[in-house]
DNA sequence: TTATAAAGTTAGCTTTGGCTAAGTATTGTT
DNA sequence: AACAATACTTAGCCAAAGCTAACTTTATAA
């Protein structure tokens, strides 16, 4: 009730020059609409690429694998084996094992090589291979080609520029 | 029409021991549950952090402020400081501006730290700050506690173990 | 002090990605 | 061939985050 009303400091022009690179509201506004986009391409990252990997294993995809690989109940593959489909990553017919399509097929490539990147850098950094794995798993779906670039040189001389 | 099907091979003991870390499906499972419950807590990790920042640039937070740092709609701040309260991480009256609970600039000062951590690593990788900046807007959130000692160490002293 | 502008909220919609319960299809076993 | 077990789908639910349009409140300016 009497809690007190602040008005909005205008005349603040203030900035008192604290951040190297801009940091205006704009810049930073689309560092966050990028993670957003970010977001919207894991789900089908981590499919296609676990899809590749299981059709490598075991000769075919398996809804029922592929639930238990994520963790999640079958329903909820099913669902998003139609949006892999409705996308163009995937072929799957109803009852039927999971098949990539060419898009499919690249996109779990690249996903591949960069998750093989991003663990590597971890562990050449000293992390355990469990949790370099862990962290990888949330990590490579934020790695600019700059920083991914800047872990497969590293993995590959420690130290040098 | 004529697809083939094939069954399930239940033959597939084999296990090539081709990993060097476990590799069951279960750990993998737990991989991708941990990836998820990050992605949970990420909004409320880059509000506190935001809503600390502007109450330390401007001496206070407005909800059309950090719509616009954030590069959302006033709407959508509206709604998700609902969820933040409810959370018991912010204290928010109707057209008022926006405080921290106790709790609330406990988790903003952990995030602020992380991510000034990972973005100095960046840097000290030799990535430029824009794109640091840009990155650790994602990559914080999936960094664990042993990572993130890493990345700490690694700024202070790089190559050294 | 009144009018206008800006800020904030509410209502209602969307997509994503999770779930359970229940039914159908396929596969494996007797 | 019949039955049982497993796999898969469908239906229907939920919460999170986003949006626009319309309305209300607060702040600014005439
Ligand atoms: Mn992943
Ligand atoms: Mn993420
Ligand atoms: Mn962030
Ligand atoms: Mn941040």
């Amino acid at each position: 009730m009497t809690q007190k009303t602040p008005e909005i400091s205008s005349s603040s022009l203030v900035s008192q020059a604290s951040e190297g690179a801009d940091s205006t509201a704009g810049s930073q506004a689309e560092r966050f609409e990028s993670v957003r986009r970010a977001h919207q391409s894991e789900m089908a990252e981590d499919y296609v690429e676990l899809i590749a990997e299981l059709i490598v294993e075991h000769g075919e995809a398996r809804p029922v694998e592929i639930a238990e690989r994520l963790g999640v109940s079958q329903p909820t593959v099913t669902k998003n084996l139609a949006r892999l489909k409705r996308d163009g990553l995937v072929i799957h017919a109803p009852y039927r094992s999971v098949f990539l399509t060419d898009e499919g097929k690249a996109l779990a490539e690249i996903c591949r090589k960069r998750h093989r990147i991003v663990v590597n850098f971890l562990k050449a950094l000293g992390i355990k291979e469990s949790i370099a794995e862990h962290d990888a798993e949330g990590i490579e779906h934020h790695v600019s080609k700059e920083t991914l670039a800047a872990f497969e040189s590293f993995t590959q001389s420690p130290s040098k520029p």
